[in-house]
DNA sequence: AATGAATGAGAGTTCATTCAT
DNA sequence: TATGAATGAACTCTCATTCAT
């Protein structure tokens, strides 16, 4: 069999298993779906996934790698760049919520289901995660620097807090497919910015 | 003479197991876990566990109540007192924070395992949770209403939030027993109050 | 513990708990009855089943004993009186349905059940099946060599013919409480001395 | 390209798996056999066999329908064609006590077994014997009308004895392979159409 | 005389995985 | 490229049995 795997046909075909795989965890979660089921969502038999992943346990590692992609790399390009912090923390939740849409439920399985990977494929995905936390963590560092932020703001837990909202609003995301997202970004940037108190009272 | 299933000895005992079945569940997920798991946890043999519970469904339900217990009636004594809003909001944080310590780790499997109850026992549960989220909007509402929050805020969106972020901290501190949750609920509070940007700018 | 066993108290309880057994086990075969159900029907909890018996299997021994208890002696005395054919074959099979109606369903179970007995206990048992049947063999030939019966008959055919027939309308009676047992035991004997052809024809 | 389960190589497969739970069933009964034993008595491991079937309660419908085929469809041939009763009578012997022969111990299965199907399953298979015994009564009712069989006959009764002991004997057929089926179905013939009493008797 | 509690063996069932075709 | 067939391990659940009380 001539590195058949390399074809851009067989790439695109796993693709689209991935995604089916996706789709069946985010529903079951990994250990209560069947590679049967993700087959059955792909219009295949049981025994033919394994041509396109080797275990189940390397399907979950590719759905969380759709979940990630461009994840990481989309943070360092906003952390980068030359915007106020108010822009830059836009920019990252909008980056974050869509990632749920445009990704099926990929990065849902990312977050609920990655810790039952294998030891081993779980390390390889840890530094992309903490990655992204340490660039969003910068941001606002550099935001108390600047003065635009509080100074008494623990940056750690900030970046951490923004974080799991995204997160949280992700599950609502996928479930419900008729949320603006827009709007909810805009709603999230200005609850973290500015509360939700009345300038006048504080 | 008492009926069987009644005698405080049992309850106690079934209790205990409810709390092993929390923290197992809460470490593999509901499908991860096995019911062998939850008995060497209890330090008994696997078919013993049904003489507590009738399956590991039932156990599952036990461990969603014990998530819920108290949870909704605090809110409702929460939103019935006549305190300000900010110690309000306080309060929620403070009494969801603490249960992801008290309650073991119930709390953090009602939320990510209930799905995988039976249909019949997660329609009773649903209640629950539905009445939790009601309270605190209506304590968003009243805020908005006595001037003390900014007149445009969405109390449905703020309520989701607040509770989303509530438990993305939950994850942590079940995961970390050191984290000191007081000053946790200090940071949270301040965080919806006030968002991050300094009072100048805004 | 005196010789409490031999109290006749304890001989009542136990004949209730054989009772009970016989009822389960025609309902749900042996199999498929557990002890938890006998104990039900009797009221008590499982464990306490085994004060009356010293195991499952032990409680079906007891059942077919007590299907049999008088059975096989009732037919010798049939044998051996001096009453004409007919007589004896209506007595026997009025004896043998009445059977199913007195015994409760110990009968019905005895004939069901008793392959799945210990082969120590089945040994014991097998005698008295046997010299019912010869008995009631040993009727047919008496009925054959005083010309009250055909010449051809096949004794030994007849003889589990009719413990057939009677065994095949014992279901019947043990499910159907309303049934006419006398008129039954009229039909029955009927068939077997003139068959169904009008006299004419033959 | 056939739809899998379908094929005949399959369905050949899934007709042996059927035979063996016959003869299992029939042996050890519905509860005391376990599905290890069928899967033993076909060659394949115990996992294997739910290739086959969905459940145990599957396999014994399919066993029960083994047993009744072509069972009451034969009935309902003998009984509409025009022999004379006697014919009638002797081929309805037949039929039913070759089908222990033929059919594995199926028959016997369905006899013994069939109240332990769920209940769904049950109700399918009740037309078909309510059809069989139907159809006897039927034939019953003409030889009396023929004035072949004589007036006082309950046709009812009689059909349910005459299958009562045709079963009763299938029993012993199953058991013992060296029995002569053509004479014992001459005997039953015999002893049904004009008893066991001397001609000159009557 | 009876029970609460536990056990361990075994059952039915599911499922990830393999492999010849 | 995909499938039919099979496997073996794991899992949930049931149950006969024991025993201190």
């Amino acid at each position: 069999m001539p590195r058949v795997r390399e074809t851009s046909r067989y790439q695109q075909q796993r693709l689209e298993a991935t995604r089916a795989a996706a789709t069946v965890f985010a529903e079951k979660g990994f250990h209560g779906a069947s590679t049967g089921d993700i087959a059955s969502a792909l219009g295949i038999k049981q025994g033919s996934l394994y041509y396109y992943f080797k275990s189940k346990d390397e399907a979950l590692l590719e759905v969380c790698l759709l979940g990630l992609r461009d994840y990481a790399a989309r943070m360092d390009v906003i952390a980068a760049s030359d915007q106020p912090f108010e822009a830059k923390l836009l920019a990252t939740i909008s980056s974050h919520l869509f990632s749920y849409r445009e990704r099926n439920e990929a990065l849902k399985v990312y977050n609920n289901e990655r810790l039952y990977l294998s030891d081993e494929h779980r390390k390889n995905l840890k530094k992309q995660g903490t990655a992204y936390r340490q660039s969003l963590e910068g941001i606002f560092e550099n935001g108390v620097k600047d003065g635009v932020l509080r100074r008494d703001i623990d940056c750690h837990f900030a970046a951490l807090t923004v974080i799991g909202m995204c997160n949280a609003w992700g599950e609502l995301i996928v479930r419900d497919h008729e949320l603006d997202i827009f709007s909810l970004v805009q709603k999230c940037t200005a609850l973290v910015l500015n509360g939700v108190r009345s300038q006048a009272d504080s």
